[in-house]
DNA sequence: TCGATATTTAAATAATTATCTAAATGTATA
DNA sequence: TATACATTTAGATAATTATTTAAATATCGA
């Protein structure tokens, strides 16, 4: 779950996370959000593929990105937890 | 709410939440619960103060830590906004 | 007021992360 | 198969963050 809370740590990680949850995207649609090189964004997405918040499929020349909301919410469980909104507040990691 | 998401980044961080989350403790208490040096301990406090989660106040020669779940509640919607268990999900900054 | 305790601040360094340009890889199509 | 397009990987550098030791600040109690 540490990798998660680092990919969202990043202003620009979380905006891909948005506009993932709108449709999915391919790499290039996504960096003409950002006015960072195509490298960097693409950095970016390798973070957030890592800590298992996007998932990548290549189709032909391009690959598309999708939201993986698994993790996601892995990570709202944790707030839940925290704030008490949450059922369960057994210990966990972390 | 960038601050936040970066504060929540860090492990140590984390888990002293966590332990505020319990009760109100006292830096050196807290610093008790790491390997870390206390100046270390002191900047992690500085790190959730800064970003609002949570409090301190000087309670004679100690000062005493705090839990503020407000912003921490902001990040928890954040999520619930993105995993679609929100009520309502219309486009907020970040 | 002096010495002990609690904590932070300062200054230095090490480690991590973000970003760029240039090059490499994979796919499509003329 | 040569060329163009989409994307990633490599290598370099700059910026940020984490950590430490040493010094400073604040409070307590004799």
């Amino acid at each position: 779950m540490n990798e998660s809370f680092k990919a969202l740590a990043d202003p620009t990680r979380r905006q891909i996370i948005r506009l993932l949850r709108e449709k999915d995207r391919t790499a290039g649609e996504i960096a003409d959000y950002f006015q960072m090189t195509k490298p960097s964004i693409s950095h970016h997405l390798s973070a957030l593929k890592h800590a298992g918040l996007v998932q990548d499929e290549r189709k032909g020349q391009f690959i598309v990105y999708s939201l993986d909301t698994t993790v996601l919410e892995e990570v709202l469980g944790w707030f839940l937890e925290l704030t008490g909104t949450g059922k369960n507040s057994s210990d966990k990691e972390d």
